[in-house]
DNA sequence: GTCTATAATTTGATAGAC
DNA sequence: GTCTATCAAATTATAGAC
């Protein structure tokens, strides 16, 4: 991948974070990056192309992130909090939203590789739950992993979306302390 | 408000709660009302106000028939119960999102009128969601309130956000059923 | 209220020069 | 790799006849 691929990436993702997938043209984006939209398809043939990239880039970097502030000796709890903590950060530092958050609500009229990748970006985040959540004292069965690491996902996915409209990111923090108050922390330590 | 004006809308909703709002053209509305674009501006002159009168209409339906389907004994964990299987029968009805979570995705690309209609569901969201903690034996402050009404609407929107791409409305059910284990129903009878 | 016709703009995409 | 030039299609919206 060339630095101008990643180049034209990195304000494809600024604006699809922004406006969505159907709110931002390739004249957009190139105007940003600085050259023509025809340069842009030179990259990425066509628009799925490069929306299909920038799901599976957003979620490999998601993951990866995730996977770099774990220790061994953490807390569910504490690895929880951090998974929450990656949202916020997300939303208040520029104001955007989760990129496949926001194709996810667009998926019906998303091309099918593009929708493709956004399902794996939540599958991925339900089965990295799941890993932690089994790292757990407390035994659960693969439907209680599944039902704890779904409810978690979407609590934050959802606290993001509101978070944003209603110009309250901090809401991502109110649901985060919420959270405390059930029993996905069954083996809590403090 | 003429029957033809809600005829469109009924449509448009159709149109809007599967692909979005920058995603439906007046064309396509048109075509599925059986009219011309040229009629649909006649009842509503911009795309703006079409969003908008969609989102508001939407809105009040929604809370209307929330305050339709409780009765004076039912208990908080009952109306909180029928808030989620609301969530969950208009998203396995019809395949379709939540028009103001999906609108909300998109709030940055979205006139501002209609960005205004969607804080406004939020609102009324949480305000009624309120109404019904308050109604609860256990007291509670102000904060904890705002952040137990915060905490009901986003689960849902998420579980409605990531159901609907996964393809398993039942995402909602299984929130539905952990939000049990939490200290959102401290006078729960049963 | 609905139509035809059309304007003005934007969109995703391609051909071919450099 | 990037450009100019251009295309075909779609978009929101308006004017004016019926």
């Amino acid at each position: 991948m060339s630095s101008k691929a990643e180049q034209i990436m990195d304000e494809a993702e600024n604006l699809a974070r922004s406006h969505g997938y159907n709110a931002f043209s390739f004249r957009d984006l190139a105007a940003k990056v600085g050259i023509k939209s025809a340069s842009v398809h030179y990259h990425f043939p066509t628009k799925a192309d490069l929306g299909a990239a920038l799901a599976k880039r957003y979620t490999e970097r998601f993951i990866s992130t995730l996977n770099h502030c774990i220790e061994p000796t953490d807390t569910t709890f504490e690895i929880v909090q951090r998974y929450g903590e990656a949202y916020y950060q997300a939303l208040v530092q520029d104001g955007r939203m989760c990129l496949c958050g926001l194709f996810a609500a667009e998926v019906d009229s998303l091309p099918e590789p593009v929708a493709a990748e956004v399902q794996r970006f939540f599958e991925a985040n339900i089965n990295w739950l799941k890993d932690i959540l089994r790292r757990d004292p407390h035994v659960r069965s693969e439907e209680a992993l599944e039902a704890d690491a779904t409810f978690i996902l979407t609590l934050f996915q959802g606290a993001m979306l509101v978070g944003r409209t209603m110009n309250q990111p901090e809401a991502i923090h109110t649901v985060m302390e919420k959270l405390r108050g059930t029993d996905i922390y069954t083996s809590r330590v403090n």
